[in-house]
DNA sequence: ATAATCAATATTTTCGAAAAAACTAGATTC
DNA sequence: GAATCTAGTTTTTTCGAAAATATTGATTAT
């Protein structure tokens, strides 16, 4: 059964469940989400899995088709493309304020951040980037450099084009040829970060959109440019 | 009763009366937003209502306070701050993806908006700007400049940013004292865009700070930095 | 006096059934 | 053959009641 926080509904344990199964591909790219398997898979009835559903489609994870249902939000190269320029956007501002207004705790809370990632990494050996507990770790270093930047707005927009990115990054893990050498990317970034120079800014960018490029290159065939497959959910 | 297109739900019907109700302020900011209430308003189950919150909690027009139900977002002197810089972050970003996308339909709709804007207001004279229809003229106008930009997420949002701060506007209204000559503005900016010079970006900057900095002067007592007070529906 | 407890009431959340709409397959028409 | 119609079935949406939780005011304890 469903475990829930005091003051907390059942509804917002199922948004995040969900929110997880999409992000992390388990329901995939274009399902078609049918309210019987969902209510077998998450035990909660209708009207809880459409009010889970509606803050999803909210948040572009799902897309709602009027009387026809709703489906897991598919994926493109398209959409790829688009959201990376966002996040170039987004990720260069928030790191350029946060540089600015950043103060000491800031600056231990990154470095604290990338030790647990690096720490992660040395345990995990050479496939960590596959590992769920490294790419949690990754997400909180990147978030960190970017803390300080005093504004709620951005930061959660930018959060939402994070994990969105997200998913076109672990569906492209599998297909991994090669692996490019992050933690020295990493590690120049955050002294960059830390040394407030300019030039991070340029480097996260830089960042974003090879990671981008690479996804495309070993997974692009998996995405088209209008991807509305339907196949149903793996359960 | 609700009208709504065929295949779209009675659901989407409510969620855009709320959100126009919201935006609107007829649901005022900070408002604890009760079932019965909502029920007799919008004449629908409970169920269908909390799917519309649903929606704008993750649209922040709604905050969900866990079991004891959801509210207006509430409006602060931060939150304006904060938005009016991500604000200009995306208007200043898309207005220069147009500039360089933009194709010749793109021109014309610009002039096209321009010239609709521009005879509401020569019709409905000097409080114009208290004009509903002219208001939706207005957003339009900003649409047209930015609609080349090519980047459907971008202008999603935009548009989020650009609604939210449209409340804040619309609460200033009736409180001011003078009326800075927007046509003069706009048409600058019109120009700027269609010569695709660099200081347009500057300028609608500069434009979206200087609405944010008047609507603090004439309305900012009416925003605290928590606001958060609960005082019923007006209905 | 203040703080804690408790019962009654009000409100919110969740449930599952009824109503509405979409889908499917077979029959009929052109 | 393709297009249209129809009835039965499946799926989705909406409803309202039951279950769960929060609120309120009275009572008791310190």
């Amino acid at each position: 059964m469903t475990l829930k926080p005091k003051g907390e509904t059942v509804g917002s344990d199922i948004l995040q469940r969900m929110r997880e199964d999409i992000l992390g591909c388990t329901l995939a790219p274009g399902t078609k989400l049918r309210f019987e398997a969902l209510r077998t898979r998450y035990d909660v009835s209708f009207s809880t899995l459409r009010e889970a559903l509606a803050r999803l489609v909210a948040e572009s994870l799902v897309v709602a088709h009027g009387q026809r249902g709703f489906a897991v939000a598919p994926v493109s190269l398209d959409d790829l493309r688009d959201l990376t320029q966002a996040r170039v956007l987004l990720e260069c501002e928030v790191l350029r304020l946060a540089m600015e207004r950043g103060n000491d705790d800031w600056e231990a809370n990154i470095l604290a951040s990338y030790h647990r990632m690096e720490r992660s990494q040395d345990r995990l050996g050479q496939h960590y980037y596959l590992d769920a507990k490294w790419s949690t770790l990754h997400g909180a270093f990147h978030l960190a450099l970017v803390q300080a930047c005093g504004s709620p707005i951005l930061l959660e927009m930018r959060a939402q084009l994070y994990d969105r990115a997200n998913r076109y990054r672990r569906m492209s893990s599998q297909f991994r040829k090669k692996w490019r050498p992050k933690e020295i990317e990493h590690k120049a970034i955050m002294n960059a970060v830390l040394d407030r120079s300019p030039e991070a800014v340029t480097m996260i960018g830089g960042h974003i959109q090879e990671t981008t490029d690479n996804v495309i290159e070993f997974a692009g065939h998996m995405f088209t440019d209008a991807a509305e497959d339907s196949t149903g959910i793996a359960v």
